[in-house]
DNA sequence: TTTGTTTAATTAACGCTGTTAAGTATTTTT
DNA sequence: AAAAATACTTAACAGCGTTAATTAAACAAA
């Protein structure tokens, strides 16, 4: 069926080419200047050709989520090298403040934007994988500060949602512009930083109290 | 001028009434049902005429968002009788909790949408009262707590961005669906709470610690 | 090779959206 | 009575996501 594979390989290639197309929009010209009519007209194809390879313009949004969560998941590569887990654990929140102040687009359609779960919602995927990798991530590290005594006994299901909602949290507020008028852009990373830093040393086991 | 400020009453009139119009879909339909033809038809004139009274679509969220704000305040009215600022601080976490998880929609608008901020910005008012406004009473209230030694000492704006930061963030997340697959809607409350509870019980000087 | 059938892509259209320009009455002022 | 300002509407622009109907191309069977 040599035949059959070339017509499916040739389908995968313009699958291939929307999603780039989609992705150099989402890129250069951010999430609402990507449309189905600016995509066709990029690849050269008419609107209604997208919708023979895409359900709907969720489903683009949501392999554009999927992007984002591969550019995360690369970035957090230089966790891999660091031995201590508590070092490893602040430096995972370091990781989630710089990726969400430095790609806010893909951040938004990450965790902000409805689309990509409207997707996952219609295909009956009863799981959002990705999210719950990274934030089973987040989980798995500090379980294991706990066992190793590195951070003070907590429950950890409360812990793990205090620390990816805080991040989360100040992430999304700045985003969505409503810390404009209440830190300066310059002082956003720090603060946050300061936050972050704060909540991991009440935590922390290997600090000393002053 | 008799005649004037009549004709000012009417026009103040007319604005009242395609705000109510607009509070009506926003209630009853929800935030992207509320359009200016839909607006038009309620108060039975035409599309153009709520420009007229309204520069955008825009201006018209920033009233939503007001409202949504003025509900808040009111429902923190319970505050006022709590003479304990810690037990306060624990009663305004929840307030924020409560009111995010049963008035989803106004939330939105209030933190999350980004059409009240244009307005903002296109008005040139270089502030956000209402976010400041709330915003400082969780300040003033940590500041309180903090000198009469109910919580340890910490760095203030950290610890106000990072309470603040949790509960918006535990809040968007689940406005948003990303907690839909990973806490049972019916536990999105506890765990909130939980979480909410930890972090002011990791600050709380008089809990005694085990 | 010609016919029939499947596949791929298109054109045209539906029903929306926010918004603006131009026009029409109505009322007020001169 | 004529001119000017006010209030409102009609019509339209320029876009949007999406679907139905149609054409052109590729393939299969006769």
């Amino acid at each position: 069926m040599g035949i059959a594979e070339r017509k499916e390989k040739h389908q995968l290639e313009i699958k291939k080419r929307i999603l780039e197309a989609s992705m150099k929009l989402f890129v250069e010209e951010g999430f609402e200047h990507v449309t189905i009519r600016k995509i066709a007209d990029l690849i050269e194809y008419s609107p209604t050709t997208v919708y023979l390879y895409f359900k709907d313009k969720n489903e683009i949004f949501f392999h554009i989520h999927e992007m984002g969560f591969a550019k995360f998941l690369e970035l957090n590569q230089n966790l891999a090298t660091i031995a201590n887990p508590l070092i490893r654990l602040y430096k995972m929140g370091e990781n989630y403040i710089y990726f969400g102040l430095n790609n806010p687009e893909y951040y938004d359609v990450m965790f902000i934007q409805r689309a990509p779960m409207e997707t996952l919602k219609q295909l009956n995927v009863c799981d959002w994988s990705l999210g719950e990798t990274a934030i089973g991530a987040l989980r798995a590290l500090l379980q294991e500060c706990m066992d190793k005594g590195l951070i003070k006994q907590s429950p950890i299901e409360a812990v793990v949602m205090a620390v990816w909602g805080m991040v989360h949290g100040l992430i999304s507020l700045a985003i969505r512009e409503r810390l404009d008028t209440i830190v300066p852009k310059e002082d956003l990373s720090k603060v946050m930083h300061q936050s972050l830093n704060w909540l991991l040393g009440t935590i922390d086991a290997t600090l000393v109290e002053s």
